[in-house]
DNA sequence: CGTTCATTTGAGTGCCGTCAATATAAGTGG
DNA sequence: CCACTTATATTGACGGCACTCAAATGAACG
């Protein structure tokens, strides 16, 4: 019942569907599991046989160079369903793992192809949700190439806020987000000194505060000017 | 004949199709256009009703911040669809250009959607190039937020190797890719100063040259080692 | 053969990285 | 509940990669 509640709010908020649609996702079979903190679910060059549904809790996606430096290349929320790209391309390119301690569900990729087959409703609804995830990278590469450092954080913390608010897990200008400035560091390309820094000016600034794990923007007007944050490519309203 | 040649080359490369399915592609009706050098196809905000095909030449997607600065998000090569998830997000989130004089194919999307439900290998073909996309974005994540600048043109300059070498248009250690040092810098999130630096760099350590459009490779290996490509990412063979 | 675009190089600056040390918070065992 | 350990946050000093500004050279094009 909560299993499939996290994944029908992000497949609605992805397209209309009808009773026919909701059943056949209540009946998916998904075999729940409770993991640790900073535990690895899929790594690069597995070859997976399911996708995972993030139910409770924070997943990250990352990828890391020769010499070790990590890319974080998302943080994902309840309801998201961070590879499912392996549906199609069957050897990761990168790795998964729990962010703080999760109740994910492991759904068979027989059982979604099944699924997609019946119901081409949902299978289009799955395919936007993966092109949505390409849109947020193509936000993330201009981010990091073309902004500076406050910018690509002010960028961050509202594509987060926004994202939570979808998913009714951030009311107001306040939300919470478990990490720590280091992986705030390995999402946006920056040292971890560094992001100290940042967060500090805009503390200073009165545009955000971030304290153990709760974030509380504090002018959104001037963080969104800040970031040029525009949630166009999030591309939450399934009818455009 | 040459419209449907290029587009069956990479959904040859998606997939394995039968007699069925490359007749339903040849069949598609594709309206051809030719394009100068430096025009928009479509832009930010737009609604696109079709997906545009590069049939010969270069197209280049980007995105721009609110100061004007430009961020390539990619640069494609005959057999590509650029704009391929217009077919599902129905509001572009940044622009596609035309990069050097080119012929494009305009597809609609009504007869992309009738393809994909007629024959649904296709249709997973189509869903599996957008998700090399989105591999490809999250390579570009990881080199633009943990490579230096060096690191990143080496990578650049490979990646467009092997895709070129994919369609049968990088010979050898050589290949034509006419852009200007100004596209890589917004390619690669550089200044046109840096990149000229960094150009000169490679070419003094005997490692790449680029002179009006033509790329030579001069030591493979090293520039490998150096950009830490690995083609695992471009998910280059089907059966994977 | 002049105009324009692209490339190249130098000088100076600054954002951000590294190194290092301290402070604070969180967690653990006695 | 308090020592002890460890993780996270914070701050300062210093250095370097890459940016900006500016000017010169070279290539392309009508």
């Amino acid at each position: 019942m909560e299993l499939t509640s996290a994944l029908l709010t992000k497949l609605r908020a992805l397209a209309e569907l009808n009773d026919d649609d909701v059943g056949a996702i209540q009946s998916l079979p998904i075999n729940m599991r409770n993991m640790p903190a900073g535990q690895s679910i899929v790594r690069q060059g597995d070859h997976p046989t399911g996708c995972c549904l993030c139910v409770e809790g924070f997943l990250v996606r990352w990828k890391a160079t020769v010499t070790g430096k990590r890319q974080i290349m998302g943080i994902h929320i309840p309801g998201d369903i961070p590879d499912l790209q392996s549906l199609h391309l069957h050897v990761s390119d990168h790795d998964l793992s729990t962010l703080t301690a999760c109740t994910v569900g492991l759904i068979s990729h027989a059982a979604l192809r099944q699924l997609a087959h019946d119901r081409p409703k949902i299978a289009d609804a799955l395919w936007r949700d993966t092109l949505i995830e390409a849109a947020m990278m193509r936000e993330r590469v201009l981010n990091l190439g073309q902004r500076h450092a406050a910018q690509r954080a002010a960028n961050f913390f509202l594509e987060m806020r926004s994202r939570l608010a979808a998913v009714g897990r951030a009311k107001g200008n306040s939300f919470h987000l478990p990490i720590t400035q280091q992986h705030i560091g390995e999402a946006l390309g920056m040292s971890v000194v560094h992001v100290n820094r940042v967060l500090k000016e805009l503390r200073n600034n009165k545009l955000l505060e971030m304290q153990r794990g709760k974030i509380t923007i504090l002018d959104e007007r001037r963080l969104t000017d800040l970031g040029e944050f525009d949630s166009l490519y999030l591309h939450q309203d399934p009818s455009l």
